[in-house]
Formats: C-alpha cells, sequence, structure tokens
DNA sequence: CGCGGGTA
DNA sequence: TACCCGCGG
C-alpha cells in the first residue's frame, strides 16, 4: 500500500499528551481497514451484529475516536472520493489478492490451520461503500467532523495542513508526504500495541511523527526530488524499477537529480511519469468543507449502535458521556482564547 | 483494536 | 495499581 519510503524517514516518538489542542486529519481509509483487519475473533471472523453485518470499524471508531477526542486532540477524517485513474492496476491487483485469500481463509479454515485462517481472513478484508456509509454516519452522531475528499484522501488531507486547517495527517501511509504533507504522525492509537505480519507476535509501537522540511534537510533533496524516489521505489500509481529500494532510489536521484535523468541513464521508460509527477504536485482537493466539533448525539448513538448493531447500551454510553465531557473540557479552552 | 473484569 | 487476557458484535 503506497509508497516504501519509510527508510528514509526521519522519524520520532511523540506522547499522546504532546498532540493535546492539534487538529489532526485522519486518513479515514487507511484507518478504517487497519480496523477491520485487525478487530477480530481468533478464528479470523470480524465482529458482527446479529444481522451478520460487519461491526468491526464501529468498535474501533468509537472507542479509539473518544480516547484521541478525551486527550484533547481535534481529529477530523478526510475520506477518499473517485481514485485516479492511474490507480487502476494497482485497485485491480488488490482485489485479486483480496479474493484469492479470501479463499485461502476458507482453505485454512477446513484444514484446522488457525493462524493461516486468520492471516488470510484479514488480507480479505475491504473498506466498501455500506463501511464507509456506517462510518460517516457514526462521526456524525459522535459529533467529530468529517471532509469528503474529490480523489486521494491523503492528498485532501495534506492540502488541509498546508492551509493551515489542520496541523498534521495521521496516516500509515507515506504518500501524504508526496503530496505536500508538512506533518504526518504514524500509530495514532491508545494502546501502542500490534501484530507482527505473519507471526502470532505483539510489539508495543508507540505513536510517532515525521516532519518533510527535516527529513528533505537530512537527505539533502526537494520534495520533487522525494516524489522521484517513491516513483523510483514504486507508488499506487507505477511499479517501480527492478532492484531499487528506497536506499538505492535516494543515490540514484541524488547522482542524476531527477527521475528523467535516471530514466535515460538507464535506458527504461515508466508509462505516464510525468503524469504521476503531476498529480503528486497538484492533486484534485477541494476548499469547499467545514471543520467543527460538536457535541455526540447519546440517543442516536444508542439506537444505531446498540438498537441497530447489538452493542452493549452500557459501553456506549460510557463512551458517549466521554465524548461529552470532552467537548464541554473542549469549549472552555476555546472560551480562554477568546 | 480497546474494554473491563480478574488477578497478584 | 498495574498488568493480563478473553471478549466485544
Amino acid at each position: 500500500m503506497g509508497t516504501d519510503i519509510g527508510d528514509l524517514l526521519q522519524k520520532r516518538k511523540v506522547e499522546f499528551s504532546d498532540l493535546a489542542n492539534r487538529v489532526i486529519a485522519i486518513d479515514a481509509f487507511n484507518t478504517l481497514h487497519q480496523f477491520l483487519s485487525i478487530i477480530r475473533q481468533r478464528d479470523g471472523s470480524p465482529l458482527v451484529d446479529s444481522g451478520g453485518r460487519v461491526t468491526s470499524h464501529l468498535s474501533g471508531l468509537l472507542y479509539r475516536t473518544a480516547s484521541l477526542f478525551e486527550a484533547g486532540i481535534k481529529p477530523l477524517f478526510v475520506f477518499d472520493g473517485k481514485p485516479p485513474d492511474l490507480k487502476s492496476d494497482t485497485l485491480n491487483r488488490r482485489n485479486e489478492i483480496r479474493e484469492s485469500a479470501r479463499e485461502k481463509w476458507v482453505n485454512s479454515q477446513a484444514e484446522g490451520d488457525l493462524e493461516s485462517a486468520f492471516k488470510y481472513a484479514q488480507a480479505s478484508s475491504k473498506v466498501n461503500r455500506e463501511i464507509v456509509e456506517d462510518s460517516k454516519y457514526l462521526l456524525e452522531i459522535m459529533g467529530i467532523p468529517f471532509v469528503q475528499a474529490p480523489s486521494e484522501g491523503e492528498a485532501q488531507a495534506a492540502h488541509m495542513v498546508l492551509k493551515k486547517d489542520a496541523n498534521c495527517v495521521a496516516s500509515q501511509d507515506y504518500d501524504s508526504f508526496l503530496f505536500g504533507a508538512p506533518i504526518v504522525i504514524r500509530n495514532l492509537a491508545v494502546t501502542g500495541k500490534r501484530k507482527l505480519p505473519g507471526k502470532n507476535v505483539y510489539v508495543d509501537v508507540e505513536p510517532e511523527i515525521i516532519e518533510l522540511d527535516e527529513t528533505l534537510n537530512a537527505l539533502g533533496i526537494d520534495r520533487e526530488q522525494l516524489i522521484d524516489i517513491a516513483i523510483c521505489v514504486g507508488t499506487d500509481y507505477n511499479k517501480g524499477l527492478e532492484k531499487v529500494g528506497p536506499k538505492t532510489a535516494l543515490k540514484l536521484i541524488k547522482k542524476h537529480g531527477n527521475i528523467h535523468a535516471v530514466l535515460r541513464e538507464k535506458g527504461i521508460e515508466i508509462e505516464a511519469v510525468d503524469k504521476i509527477r503531476e498529480f503528486f504536485i497538484h492533486p484534485e482537493v477541494t476548499d469547499d468543507y467545514e471543520i467543527k466539533w460538536g457535541k455526540p448525539d447519546s440517543e442516536k448513538l444508542i439506537e444505531f449502535l446498540c438498537d441497530n448493531h447489538d452493542f452493549s447500551v452500557d459501553r456506549v454510553e460510557k463512551a458517549a458521556e466521554r465524548l461529552k465531557a470532552a467537548s464541554g473540557a473542549r469549549q472552555k479552552t476555546l472560551d480562554q482564547w477568546f
């Protein structure tokens, strides 16, 4: 997913408390995908209501967002719009991988291989239209704002940080840097436990902050060169050069200056390379959004989560109380400023 | 993932 | 009080 330039970036650990009063533009697709793949039973099946509808994303969204809000963080979610045509190969490939994972999940289950079953169950997660609509409605009745991007959510989130409508982007992917996001936060979660891919082992993962300028200075390159490095390694819009990882790509771009010189030197071509660069530099974004944090609607939360989706009334009431208390506290700090 | 009841 | 671990939906 995205581009594999993580090794080149300057990462700093950050405390949850350091993020108080920060507006964080959260990549909704990235977050929902993670909830869907991780919030599962030990046999790999997701949380579902009595009608068989998946609810893992609702659980993750409710409790994590309540915690972020309670910590004084001002979260807003940015949803993907129509993917660019450049992305169709990647999306088709993801579909195939997902379909084959779904088959392997069934097979592993039949063979009683629980570890594989869980792994393939995770890989078969899909953020579909219903998941997105459910999530938007939940955010609405929680009093948490969201923005609909015209195209890539990470591009929209980066745009909002550049406009100073948000302080940083939160995503596990690095694409928002290519779209110009000055600051990105990774591992924005309450408990820092994360499962190692493939293994049944959990490690502590703390939130970390990456600043674009700091990284560019350290590497001695500019943003367009970082984009060129990503194109060498591979992005959602192109395949990348054979046997070129982030370190090699950095060397190549520093030596030759830009992607065109590298391709000329190697005597190879990348389809639509100029279009890809242009998409990262000037992505389709919108200024048509409103960001406002409100009070949660406890009645609608109970109706939606408990009546419709079988959540525990106790737990939902508690989460609603946390949101309410935090929105009250929020108002006080705002009053102090004005 | 995050919750919360159980445990030392 | 801090951590563990099974469950939630």
